[in-house]
RNA sequence: GCCCGAGUGGCGGAAUUGGUAUACGCGCACGACUUAAAAUCGUGUCUCUUACGGGAUGUGGGUUCGACCCCCACCUCGGGCACCA
């Protein structure tokens, strides 16, 4: 059945390219470098489908060719370890997870190196390993040691901030934060304790101490991450294990204020080689939106509400004026609601209200603030003011202006009965639809508000003027919104770096020095929950009583610079040398899952973004091409998973049909980037093609090939070359299939001519090229030899055949020259015999010739 | 609901980006080899029509000498966000 033993060949090359480091990477220096790197994988207890290694195996595809074209290249793998699923793992099978880790690591390797990589193993890093997150510690510490400097649009030293204090207060500095400080001057900030100061900074750190509300089960006494979480049958939120209640809790937690980077992560992503649909996910992350800020007064009070919007333009037909319940407004100013006790009810049911509850959008809520009402700066018209929990606290003000425009309003105004209007220039038809509704809801009460002067521009025009009118009075200004919030950098759980910092018995927290590094994670003979929500690190005594940090870093610290590590992964002085930075810098080409798109891509991109400003990295953002592989499908169409019982282990493809055959496979399915059913069917007609290279190589002689080969072999280098470069590895095999047919056909192929193709078919396959081309005399081996090169003047062809068409459809075709003129081109056309009978004895008005393609006749 | 992307044979997909639609592979059918089967090789394989020809790239329209490709509307599927003002 086989007609070759691809077990017995592929380990022979395995080792063999073991023994002579074939795929290892050279030391900075070389003028040609290229970094093409993989995203590392969790290593699961569970082990790899044949859906894991489709990107490794088309990164390491582009990076074979890169090798024989000579570059330098760094195509590293490693594991990212630390995280939930393996702290999980560890509690299920009663083992540490540093252990469980360990299993899972040799599992993946060997899985791995079976299928033919060609990583330099040398460079191997571990996110779990104390001598790697020894670096995790020492750049949380930086970022944690720093300030945005919005005037300078970059990061700087803590210390700088404090000196700033220190000679005039904080009244000038420009920075990024979330908290409005307090004004201070030099004198007042030296009179400041040493815990006053504590918080002030705290205010401006890059990573900050904050609260926020986490998933607390009180059964598992344990935080649960979303996805540990499901809503049951009664609409209730429980952990996914075991069905306990989970309600929410404020917990102390660490951030990371990648808001400050908000905008630069939207302009880096200009000059980055990544699909379109990546960035536009980030875009839509990141929410900017450009409007502006509108101060409502309180009537009879000194107090302004704000409202951010981006509709400005509309505002001349606002008429009352919608709150969050979260709106410090409400708290400050309960004195002068007549209905507070209706207020307070309200409040206290949308906080037992689940998040579905909320978010159900045709059930708007609300309640109104008796007793308050504002005045619309536009129109000087009283509006009433309402409570209503479909306005975020967490976004914008946390208040918006209500008109007819904003069907969310619309709504709100129908089910209350409230007063609506909308501007004399509705945008669409919807909005008049809605005019019309209004009349009918109101009986008469909605009206058409005329907006003056204003009514005559575009809606963008008006935008600006009315901002500006407005500023004028000092009642707005024109700002920008984000929907991203800043980063939780803390998880109550074990298995994570710890925070390298102290806190005292005074509350004051000081940082860990570099030689103090790494902070080791204590071995505990139990890291289950303790039962008060905190990281099982505060039921350690020595833990606690050195005042160490209890929560632990996130899955993403780890990954968030591993790319830099792999330059230089045993430095134990630095994160890596400058040199090796300066030398690989930038990733060329970054490959893996699009499901990262929000998170580690935008992490790193923070993180890198970070370290270039303080000058340790020259390179602004981390990767430059980047390419989602996409998934492979279970071949009943859906995903891989255990729970369906629908998962291919690529170790018995492997060893059924050989580790070439695999890759082969895999590439030749469809596009890289789209996902794809798994078909063990087709799987064969890769096999096939192997089979028929192997054969192939009995029939090859010294003697010349004849030209018409050759003229498909040089193409099909061409295009070999071109696809694996835009990665269109599909059409790549495709093509390589379509030489191997004819060169079965052929006569006579000649060892040079075979030898070409076997390099090329190389990075697919390259354990059997490896074997043929050392059957053919080689000594050396075939992935070090140079790529070959397609001889220009063998692709042209001295004739083509073009398509005749008459009126656009295809009556005949023509063997013509390429030099030949246009004009006999045509006649040529005109006389071909099958064409004849359609234009014969009809007017020809138009002859259209496309050199090299077609000629179309347009009678 | 909003923002992306995609719809091509029985199946996975190709099409030089506006120029001969269905390459390559799987499957299927027939044939050769074989006592037989597997493997291998050969031939065929969008559809209607005996043929001449006609019709097909989710549906309907448009632009063009010419449209899978561009424009408009709709349908279906996939991804992202989701009461974001």
């Amino acid at each position: 059945m086989k007609n070759y033993d691809h077990k017995k060949i592929e380990k022979k090359w395995q080792k063999e390219w073991e023994k002579n480091g074939v795929y290892k990477t050279l030391n900075p220096g070389k003028s040609k470098k290229m970094y093409v790197l993989d995203m590392f994988p969790y290593p699961s207890g569970v082990g790899l489908h044949v859906g894991h290694p489709r990107g490794y195996i088309g990164s390491d595809i582009y990076a074979r060719m890169k090798r024989m074209e000579g570059y330098n290249v760094l195509h590293p793998m490693g594991y990212d370890a630390f995280g939930l699923p393996a702290e999980q793992y560890a509690l299920q099978h009663k083992i540490h997870p540093r252990k469980a880790v360990e299993e899972n690591v040799k599992t993946f390797k060997h899985q791995l190196s079976i299928i033919g990589m060609s990583y330099d193993w040398s460079k191997e890093v571990n996110t779990t390993d104390p001598k790697y997150y020894k670096w995790t510690q020492w750049i949380f510490l930086e970022i944690y040691n720093s300030w945005y400097d919005k005037t300078k649009n970059k990061a700087r030293k803590i210390d700088e901030l404090i000196s700033i204090f220190e000679k005039s207060g904080n009244g000038k500095v420009n920075a990024v934060c979330n908290i409005n400080t307090e004004i201070f001057n030099a004198k007042e900030w030296k009179a400041f304790s040493k815990l006053e100061k504590q918080s002030v900074l705290m205010k401006y750190r890059l990573a900050y101490e904050g609260y926020s509300e986490v998933n607390w089960c009180k059964e598992l006494g344990t935080v649960l991450a979303n996805d540990e979480i499901v809503t049951d049958d009664k609409g209730n939120i429980v952990s996914e294990r075991g069905g306990y209640p989970v309600e929410k809790k404020s917990m102390r937690q660490w951030f990371m204020r990648i808001t400050a980077y908000a905008d630069r992560l939207i302009s880096g992503l200009d000059n980055l080689l990544w699909s379109d649909s990546i960035k536009e996910i980030q875009k839509n992350w990141i929410g900017k939106s450009e409007g502006s800020l509108v101060k409502f007064s309180v009537k009879n009070n000194s107090e302004k509400i704000e409202v951010f919007t981006t509709r400005i333009d509309t505002i001349f037909s606002g008429t009352f004026l919608v709150i969050a319940p979260e709106h410090n407004f409400i708290q400050k100013n309960k004195s002068i609601i007549t209905n507070y006790s209706e207020v307070e009810k309200y409040l206290e049911e949308v906080k037992n209200k689940t998040d579905e509850d909320r978010m159900n959008k045709d059930n708007k809520t609300g309640v109104e603030l008796k007793g308050v009402s504002v005045i619309n700066p536009a129109t000087n018209k009283e509006m009433p003011v309402w409570v209503a929990d479909f306005v975020l606290g967490s976004y914008g003000t946390g208040a918006v202006f209500a008109d007819a425009h904003d069907k969310r309003d619309f709504d709100m105004a129908k089910k209350y009965n409230i007063p609506l209007s909308v501007s004399i220039k509705p945008d669409n038809d919807v909005i008049f639809e809605r005019v019309k509704k209004l009349e009918e809801c109101f009986e008469g009460k909605g009206i058409l508000f005329n907006s003056g002067e204003f009514d005559g521009m575009t809606s963008d025009e008006a935008r600006s003027k009315i901002t500006e009118w407005l500023s004028t009075k000092n009642l707005a200004s024109k700002t920008i919104k984000y929907k991203m919030r800043d980063a939780i950098f803390a998880r109550q759980r074990y298995w994570g770096e710890p925070i390298p910092l102290k806190h005292d018995k005074d509350r004051l927290i000081t940082d860990l020095k570099l030689k103090n590094l790494p902070l080791e994670l204590p071995n505990v003979k139990s890291y289950e929950p303790i039962g008060t929500g905190e990281s099982p690190l505060a039921g350690v005594k020595s833990w606690i009583k050195e005042g160490y940090e209890t929560n632990t870093m996130p899955g993403w610290a780890g990954s968030s610079w591993y790319f830099l590590r792999y330059m230089d992964p045993i430095n134990g002085k630095v994160f890596a040398a400058k040199k090796n930075i300066d030398y690989w810098n930038i990733v060329d080409m970054y490959v893996g899952g699009a499901e990262h798109a929000t998170g580690h891509l935008l992490y790193s991109r923070f993180w890198n973004n970070f370290l270039y400003d303080m000058g340790y990295v020259p390179f602004r953002e981390p990767f430059k091409r980047l390419k989602n592989q996409g998934m492979i499908l279970a071949t009943d169409g859906r995903k891989m998973s255990k729970r369906w019982n629908n998962v291919i282990n690529p170790d018995d493809i492997v060893d059924n049909y050989g580790a070439d055959t695999l890759r082969v496979y895999e590439m030749f399915m469809g596009p890289f980037d789209q996902s794809l059913p798994w078909s063990t069917e087709s799987i064969i007609g890769s096999r096939r093609f192997i089979d028929k290279v192997c054969k192939l190589k009995e029939k090859t002689t010294e003697i010349k090939s004849d030209l018409e080969l050759e003229k498909v072999l040089h193409k099909t280098i061409k295009k070999v070359t071109e696809d694996i470069e835009s990665m269109n590895f599909n059409t790549a095999i495709s093509s390589m299939m379509i030489l191997v047919n004819e060169m079965e056909k052929a006569e006579n192929v000649s060892i040079k001519d075979f030898k070409m193709f076997l390099q090329i078919l190389a990075p697919f396959a390259p354990h059997i090229t490896e074997e043929l081309w050392s059957n053919l005399g080689e000594k050396k081996s075939i992935h070090k030899s140079p790529w070959p090169k397609w001889d220009k003047k063998k692709i042209v062809d001295d004739t083509i055949k073009i398509a005749v068409q008459v009126n656009g459809k295809v009556r005949g075709e023509i063997i013509i020259s390429l030099d030949e003129s246009e004009e006999s081109i045509k006649n040529i056309a005109l006389k071909e015999e099958k064409v004849i009978p359609w234009i014969e004895g009809k007017e020809i008005k138009r002859v259209i010739y496309v050199k090299g393609r077609i000629v179309n006749i347009v009678v």
